[in-house]
DNA sequence: TCGATCATGTAACGAATGATACATCGCCGG
DNA sequence: CCGGCGATGTATCATTCGTTACATGATCGA
């Protein structure tokens, strides 16, 4: 068990703060409804955070972090590319209703604030394309590889999209199985 | 030129506000901060909408509006589903700066709330699935066909996405492109 | 034990919010 | 010419917002 002096409150009111986040939305509600959503007191968010902005900050950051580490789970375990894929959108699905909603409004606010959008497409694009193309090199050519690995990313997204829309993870996991026979056939017959 | 009393103050007040809310967000922007926007005052909108929740259901609807309309466009011209989905992403590519942010912004809006899910799910799914499988049932078996609608509807909204975060109309021009192929060789072995 | 430092509760501030009451304007029908 | 009605301007309501001042509690080193 850690050290309770360990575990900065800040960090530990951040994960509640995310969680909350994740099923309330976030540019609607006010810091007093999320406080009171989290167990502790406006000033208290004030405090450990110092002003909204710097807690949506943290907040972002925060989900980047955990995109982060995903992505780095994704490429040591991709050996096979399609494999590992269809293994992670797994993941993504499970925990997609309520990670979903949250990651699709951040990504919305961001289009609108340039600040924001440098951060997100770093870590949202860039860095996923670059796993991708990294995983579909051992089994293509460089090129295909990161035409590919495009495809890959906007076909997630865009199921992600419509699974978190319409709730529908059946119609969503049948689409990721066609894309990815759909992918091996291509990569086969090249 | 059409009669001044037949265009309602409202809709074209409402033309106004869309444009607003694509340049400069929905969930973030108050009533006087909006009416200033448009060249009025939160008075105005309050009198023509009747209040803030009703304003977001208008602008809701008249996007949804526009959505159906392109559809139909896409449904007569989609003789060559191929060709005419082509056609038409060039055209969302188009006005997608001021387009897609407003679109996931809402969408991200209604994953939190399921009135507003329900008719997105409608208008944005379930009718564009609809008008895709239609277009591939010409040239393909009705299973494919539903098949590849879920994709490409997918494939769409994912490059999408990635177009307004990165500002990269170039990658999203090749993405589509690709895809398209891909699409179309599956079609022809099949 | 004592003091220091971090954490927390209470209460309030000024500003901004959505909404409305009231008066007025302009236009068209009679 | 005027009477009614939709549209608009002005001013303000009560709330809620983000933030902060001030006082108190908790915890641990010296």
């Amino acid at each position: 068990m850690p050290d309770k002096r360990t575990e900065h409150p800040r960090e530990v009111l951040l994960d509640k703060v995310v969680a909350w986040f994740m099923q309330h939305g976030v540019l609607d509600t006010s810091m007093r409804t999320l406080a009171a959503g989290v167990g502790t007191s406006n000033r208290m968010l004030n405090y450990h955070f110092g002003s909204r902005e710097q807690l949506l900050t943290a907040v972002i950051e925060r989900v980047c972090e955990a995109e982060r580490q995903a992505l780095e789970r994704f490429v040591d375990e991709a050996s096979d590319p399609m494999e590992a894929g269809a293994r992670y959108w797994s993941h993504i699905a499970d925990t997609a209703e309520v990670f979903a909603p949250l990651f699709y409004e951040l990504s919305s606010h961001a289009m609108y604030r340039k600040p924001y959008a440098e951060t997100l497409r770093t870590v949202l694009t860039d860095a996923w394309l670059s796993g991708f193309t990294q995983a579909f090199e051992r089994i293509t050519t460089p090129d295909r590889a990161a035409r590919l690995a495009r495809l890959c990313l906007a076909m997630g997204r865009g199921v992600l999209f419509d699974m978190a829309l319409t709730g529908d993870r059946a119609a969503a996991d049948a689409a990721i199985k066609d894309f990815t026979e759909l992918v091996r056939r291509e990569v086969d017959h090249s």
